[in-house]
DNA sequence: GACAAAAAAGTTACCGATAACTCAACGTTC
DNA sequence: GAACGTTGAGTTATCGGTAACTTTTTTGTC
């Protein structure tokens, strides 16, 4: 635009009379340079609105300060505000976030891991424990720290922080149980390589066979989660099984459609039905009824999980830490109980996620 | 982890036998090498887990494939979406997102130009046309593209894809003034340097004035927007100002909160009370009432943003374009009208945002 | 004022790729 | 079979910094 010729290093000390390196000290070693010299190195470069080029930076010394952040999805989701925690704490120690979103995709995640890591990244943080061999392959040959988030339960590359979604899952079947709820199905949005919500699921079936009921009946498609697709797959579920009394729906956004439908279809909530959602989006607490759902504590997520990558890149060890969630016992279960609750204390609790 | 040293081209070229350049030649040029010896060199990447370094890579190599998002929020807002459909439309193309995230400070802003600057990106996508003077003047003297998303009206630095966020305003107070509302206030998460909620505000006052009616009154903080910021902003309006009738909330997560305080509050909505909402957030269909709101063509301006970087990145020129939106009539407003239409037909209307 | 130690600035060798240039081998064509 | 175009591969310079090493200047002490 303004001149053909981006300004380096060289420019700016040929400006001020001085050689190359003593510019570049000026700005990784301040203390080494003459407070008047480098002042006038500063003006320089603020005058010639000077950008280091991190491409020779990183090429050159040794350190890089980049930290690559792998996700499935962005859109409708628990991750937004995950990236959005995890760069706030990455960002006050000067690491620069590089974002990456896979869409559930594993082809194109491994072609994303090799992206990243083409950075040669401080560090790297993913979603999930389950990713394609190549990419695990990949990630373990860079020598790069591994920070695998949201799931902990499973083989580790590295270093995970994550909630528990089995015992998450079992939560949410005994809830329902407890309610006097007895013909569970579960609905929503599920991917194959959606490791978490499969663990969800394999919870809800815990707990309702350990309290002798029949299986979860559950009507999911891989599509993105939003209430159409809830109130959809809710239509397409009654249609075929009209008796089901509790739907555990795998996101919150699932649920709101699932309420919407069942208004429309006349059922009361939590009267005739149970909802439970996962993740208690905002708009949860403000629906009537309110929804009940699953808390995990995001935030917390974020900070163990920037935690975690500080901690490896400063040289300390691998580690997996759990972080908690929360039942958010709201309007649509609000069931009196139907049955003797001996039952449904044969049902192992984990309320805090403690695993 | 396994290896001490990462592999780079010269490994790859030593195990094969070949010199660097025709490694290099291999995955830039790939016809100008024999199929045979192509196939030992993929061979060879594969099995020592070859990366190419992109820091060496874009120093070298006159072109760039990152682009570099900058955006003001994550958290809760409509910016997640955006950047997910930016970032699907750019990979497309073999671009690599690179976000960064200001959590709308002017300070940080200029931090982040700068650190998005030192990666020499292709391009750079920007949410709003208000930035930091040092900021703009760093962006022009990159003689980099810039798109401005979100918001196009005002001085623009290169070339911006967003809706006309005024004529919003004026639909929203037109629609509440139709409706038959008569005392307007404007609530919600508002920062100074949030020129998009400014000048919807405006629009507000734009159609109210033409109405004949009286200022709208504002209770604003410039914190994040969630559901329990808009109940306390309700509750804190309301107890100086009891008589408003109307309430045109800055984002839909606010609504939410207001809905809640209201109903709380025992006010009937629509009848005692309108509330109109911007952003068509998912769970807004789902409330009782359903909320009244705005969408704007959210994957539009992500399609439109993709392709204005990719045809500046070819050489095209800079461009304006807007997106369309549209007002999403539910409950929340379903109030009978109480004044004859003469008197709303003053008011200028723009229903498809054309400007 | 001489000398050693410390501080400040300069030199040089890379980092890992790419592009321009050069060179060798191999068919063609007349 | 000599001249020539093609194709395939090697050489070399370079991108913009950084780090290690060296040299010069300043400072402090006796």
């Amino acid at each position: 635009m303004t001149d053909r010729t981006t300004p380096t290093l060289a420019s700016i000390a040929a400006r001020v009379g001085v050689s190359v390196n003593t510019v570049s000290r000026a700005l990784r070693a301040p203390n080494t340079v003459r407070p008047e010299l480098r002042q006038k190195i500063r003006a320089a470069m603020d005058e010639l609105n000077y950008v280091p080029n991190r491409l020779a930076g990183g090429l050159s010394g040794t350190r890089s300060d980049v930290v690559g952040v792998i996700v499935t999805s962005l859109h409708h989701s628990e991750f937004a505000s995950l990236v959005d925690t995890l760069q706030a704490e990455l960002l006050a120690q000067d690491l620069q976030v590089m974002l990456a979103n896979t869409r559930y995709d594993p082809d194109e995640e491994v072609r994303l891991v090799r992206a990243v890591l083409s950075w040669r990244p401080a560090a790297i943080a993913i979603v999930g424990i389950d990713h394609p061999p190549k990419a695990v392959e990949l990630l373990k040959a860079a020598g790069v720290p591994v920070v695998e988030m949201w799931d902990v339960d499973g083989p580790v590359i590295d270093t995970a922080v994550g909630i528990d979604h089995r015992a998450i899952g079992r939560a949410q079947g005994q809830h329902l149980v407890e309610r006097g709820y007895r013909r569970l199905a579960f609905l929503g949005s599920l991917r194959d390589n959606d490791s978490r919500a499969h663990k969800r699921l394999a919870g809800v079936e815990e707990a309702t066979s350990a309290a002798g009921l029949g299986h979860v009946v559950r009507r999911t498609e891989p599509l993105p989660g939003n209430p159409d697709l809830g109130e959809r797959l809710l239509g397409e579920l009654i249609e075929r099984q009209s008796d089901v009394d509790a739907v555990v729906c795998n996101s919150d956004v699932i649920a709101y459609g699932v309420l919407r439908g069942l208004r429309r279809l006349g059922r009361d909530v939590p009267g005739d039905v149970g909802v439970i959602g996962f993740g208690d989006s905002e708009a949860s607490s403000c629906l009537t009824p309110a929804l009940t759902t699953v808390r995990p504590d995001r935030e917390a997520i974020g900070r163990l999980a920037a935690a975690a990558i500080l901690s490896r890149i400063d040289g300390g060890g691998p580690e997996i830490r759990r972080a908690d969630w929360r039942l958010m016992t709201r309007e649509t279960t609000a069931r009196q109980s139907r049955i003797p609750l001996a039952m449904a204390a044969a049902i192992p609790a984990d309320p805090l996620g403690k695993g």
